[in-house]
RNA sequence: GGCCUGGUGGCCAAGUGGUAAGGCAGAGCUCUGCAAAAGCUCCACGCGCCGGUUCGAAUCCGGCCCAGGCCUCCA
């Protein structure tokens, strides 16, 4: 099976098939950076993270932007006389792409601001008017929705339907709107706001409207038309929707953006978050909680098509299993650590090109994953893996399909295994599908081709080097103890270590300790 | 009023025609001086309810019940 994803677009699942072959084009919609990431935000882009990495695992070169809306109401009623507007936008925007490298989302291409396209914008709704599609009453210009005939199809909300509910606004907007429906694309700006000159006589001054941004932005940086336009499930109606009668007739192809994808929301227990109930949770506070890992499993157990409960105790139980997985890859770190480099090298490389299919992008990988003692149990995870993410991005089905890899590991007897080279090809063969799914458990020295694409570790693991020549003894004494049947000693010293957060594991070849939580 | 999801074991969650993945929690056993870790075994005759189609349905069709979302700024 090749590459499917849901496309909204044609409700189906299809077949991904990029416009230019190897090159993948995505366009994000982005933040109105009024206030700072939550955690909501966090499972939309994670999902959006893991999507990138899976297209780059399969071999695909991609293009990924995502912009900010940094002209908007919200914006502005933050600003006071210390930070004006634009200062709300910049701080907030800092903030995201810090909470987003704290969750390990790979840098953009581009993070583009919508105040920084108004040209792109102004020529748009200039275009829009010669051609039919939009008309102007006081200053302000709107789009003419039936004169798209097409407008609806994307997200299903047809014209003629759904129209009681805006009955209180429909009298507010008789005989200035055309169609209860229509949208603005430029509005004069209010007292003190700010505005941008269009050397228009009808509408010269003024700010563009939400919608036209993404359409300016995606079009004039990844061409008239491009693969993937994502965002969340919110923004279909009316913003993609929206998106699509404005670009669709300028663009001059058959089909503006070829694949979208809309991933669910997250809710707490039920309840919609939002800013009015006050339950959000920022994403710094999030991960004062929970490692980024552990969040990226949890995200990674439920498909981004469906919605995902949240709660604390969610993420705790998921983490429990998951603790399993980086324990074991720190185990075999250790392991293959104290070897020479020689006796680790994995020697027959190129096997896992037998694993791909021939009408498939190349994987680049290099490294055998699929050698000696493990080498049936890789195969099998690696096919499951791919298995599940070819269709729609299946990352539970990915997930558990590493639960069982990593039982299969362990029963096999991987803990004690002095066969390095395979204990090698299993560490490298884990780690790099972890990284797929955003879990990042980078080792320079055992695998540098991997480390290389991860992101900087901010040096904590240093931090026990002290302390370990100390452990170290104090596990001597420990072992002597035990050979000696003193066990009140070396129960003792167990005691001393575990209550400094040690916890200490004895396996055939002699005590673990690792440093608790 | 219109549009749209989803209801799977104590909890989370996969699974779109072929006889219920995975995780958490729980039980027993093995190993161990003990503990920890790991392993092994067990844990839904049933997938909201009622009908129907089919050799066969959690999966398709019809009806019903329940929960939720969107139609207004929202990831």
């Amino acid at each position: 099976m090749a590459l499917h994803v849901y496309n909204t677009r044609t409700r189906n699942l299809d077949r991904f098939v990029p416009q230019t072959p190897g090159v993948v084009r995505i366009y994000t919609c982005g933040l109105t950076v009024y206030a700072p990431m939550h955690i909501g935000h966090a499972r939309t882009y994670c999902f959006w993270d893991t999507f990138r990495r899976y297209l780059e695992y399969r071999g695909f070169h991609v293009l990924s932007i995502i912009n900010y809306t940094d002209i908007d109401d919200r914006i502005m009623k933050k600003a006071d006389e210390r930070r004006g507007w634009l200062d709300v936008a910049e701080e907030t925007a800092a903030s995201f792409r810090r909470d987003c490298r704290a969750l390990r989302i790979k840098d953009y291409a581009a993070y583009t601001r919508a105040t920084d396209f108004i040209d792109a914008q102004v020529d748009m709704v200039k275009q829009l008017l010669e051609r039919g599609h939009a008309y102007v009453v006081d200053g302000e210009v709107l789009y003419d929705v039936q004169s798209f005939a097409d407008y609806g199809k994307l997200s299903g909300n047809t014209l003629e339907g759904g129209q009681a509910g805006a009955s209180g606004r429909l009298a507010e907007d008789a005989g200035r709107k055309k169609h209860p429906a229509d949208f603005t694309l430029w509005k004069p700006s209010g007292e003190g706001q700010p505005a941008w000159e269009t050397g228009q006589e009808a509408w010269s001054s003024g700010r563009p409207g939400w919608h036209i941004e993404c359409s300016a932005m995606s079009s004039m940086l990844l061409g008239s038309s491009f693969d993937v336009h994502g965002g969340a499930i919110d923004n279909l109606f009316p913003h993609h929707e929206n998106e699509v009668a404005q670009s669709q007739p300028l663009c001059g192809q058959d089909c503006w953006v070829g694949y979208w994808m809309h991933p669910e929301h997250l809710d707490l227990r039920g309840v919609k978050m939002s800013k009015s109930i006050g339950n959000v949770i920022g994403v710094e506070n999030l991960l004062e909680r929970h490692s980024y890992d552990a969040i990226r499993w949890f995200f990674a157990s439920t498909h981004y098509r469906t919605k995902l409960a949240f709660a604390d105790e969610l993420i705790d139980a998921s983490s429990e299993g998951f603790k399993k997985i980086t324990k074991l890859v720190k185990i075999l770190e250790g392991r293959l650590s104290e070897a020479d480099e020689d006796a680790r090298t994995i020697p027959v490389p190129g096997i896992y090109a037998s694993l791909r299919s021939e009408d498939e992008a190349v994987p680049r990988e290099r490294e055998s994953f699929v050698y000696g003692a493990f080498g049936e149990s890789s195969a099998k995870f690696i096919r499951r893996f791919i298995e599940a993410m070819d269709d729609d991005v299946g990352c539970p089905r990915a997930t558990a399909a590493a639960f069982d890899y990593v039982n299969e590991l362990y029963a096999a007897g991987i803990e004690s295994s002095d066969d390095l080279p395979s204990v090698a090809a299993a560490y490298r063969c884990l780690t790099r599908h972890l990284y797929v799914l955003g879990i990042e458990l980078p080792n320079e020295a055992l695998y540098p081709q991997l480390a290389a694409d991860c992101f900087p570790v901010a040096g904590g693991g240093e931090a026990a080097e002290p302390y370990k020549a100390v452990i170290d003894r104090m596990l001597e004494a420990r072992a002597e103890a035990r050979k000696a049947k003193d066990f009140a000693k070396s129960d003792m010293i167990r005691d001393v270590l575990q209550a400094a957060g040690v916890v200490i594991e004895d396996t055939p070849k002699g005590a673990r300790w690792d440093l608790g939580e």
